[in-house]
DNA sequence: TAGTGGTCTAGACCACGTA
DNA sequence: ACGTGGTCTAGACCACTAA
């Protein structure tokens, strides 16, 4: 029996060995699918992953042709902090710097679509690997929109939230930064140390729920096959 | 007519609205068929696609559910750094700095499966946007997978390889360093200044073929939706 | 307008892992 | 053992778009 991934692998194949090369229109579905001795559904299948993947680009009636530039699209887990240290076998700790409510700055308010001149909960905390500060939590929440007024002195934000908000859209911006005078004395590092920083925006539809900004110590790294 | 879309949007609604909350086993897709009125291949397009983006947890015979902690997989498209400037409307412009035959550092040896007593290609460039120094690569090359052997004196690196070595594997990490003297001196900053670095390796099956360290100047961001 | 991919259907068999 | 998801089939209709 031919299966999907058969036909996955074939395709691969023959554009790594350049029978199809870069550019060219391989055989429609239907001329596949006889070829291989299949159903359509099963190359269409196939097909539609490679280009999900970025290895083929599809068009309707211009057909299926192998990618010029190979734009590969990796896929990236971003777990919570918790779950990322605990899963590396480290101790999680987590500590509460400051809770208060505030107007936001100008680049906040906007990435969330709010007015500046309102007030929003920020929240800034820092995460433990082993009793070793690793990330630095800056984070902007709208009280609008959730639904009680939860306490972060023992329980982070992001676990809160993930628990209690199941969010469906958002986006993550990364980034390089100097360490700024209060994230150096927090993370125990020298002002202007290279921070890895992870910019997250999340909405439930079109309503803001909150921005936060991850910043890790050196030596953090973002993993991904592709 | 049902589609599979519209059952997703109504899962993703009944999730959103905690009619099924975090950790609960959500109806089999015979019965989500009955339900929706349609085959029992639509609902399981659907909650396939959830499931790959995390929203769900799916096991033979355990059924599905809701995902508890919500690892989102976001997409991340890795393009070539010339689409990528050029993308944005600006000029790319590149420069080689050196290219020569060396024994590689350990840490690159290593992380392409290779032994450090050999000797691989080692190319330094530099990539500009409307003259601006953006990027510095640095990538060690293995010559004995390459077909030819390239100038990279106009051309980089990058895109001689997507245009002659369609790779199927590689991984990539990301992290923040402080630039080093020489690629400050390149970069055009002070030495220190946090650069967003991006390290690729590259494969043909199990053939390591590059590996690629880019160090994007300050103010560069690496964005995606979720 | 004709050919391609996108999708749905109704049915079937199977692998897997929980009970 | 048995119920669930994973997959394949053969056929059909439709949306899109290049010729």
């Amino acid at each position: 029996m031919i299966g999907w991934e058969d036909v996955r692998a074939e395709v691969i194949r023959r554009v790594r060995d350049r029978d199809w090369p870069p550019g060219a229109t391989i055989p429609a579905e239907t001329a596949l699918a006889a070829e291989f001795g299949c159903a359509r559904a099963t190359v269409n299948r196939a097909l539609r992953d490679l280009a999900e993947a970025g290895l083929l680009e599809r068009r309707r009636r211009a057909g299926t042709r192998v990618a010029l530039n190979p734009v590969r699209r990796a896929t990236l887990a971003v777990p919570l902090t918790r779950a990322e240290i605990e899963g590396r076998g480290q101790r999680y700790g987590y500590a509460l710097i400051s809770d208060g409510i505030e107007p936001p700055p100008l680049r906040v308010a906007s990435a969330l679509g709010l007015p500046a001149s309102g007030a929003l909960r920020h929240v800034v905390a820092m995460h433990f690997a082993d009793g070793v500060a690793l990330v630095h939590e800056d984070r902007w929440l709208n009280p609008a929109a959730l639904e009680a007024e939860p306490s972060f002195e023992r329980i982070s934000a992001n676990e809160w939230l993930v628990a209690h908000v199941p969010f469906t859209t958002g986006e993550i911006a990364f980034s390089a930064a100097a360490a700024d005078a209060a994230q150096a004395a927090a993370l125990g590092l020298s002002p202007g140390a290279p921070l890895f920083v992870a910019e997250r925006t999340t909405w439930i539809g079109a309503v803001p729920i909150t921005f936060v900004r991850l910043s890790h110590a050196p030596g953090y790294r973002l993993c991904t096959r592709l």
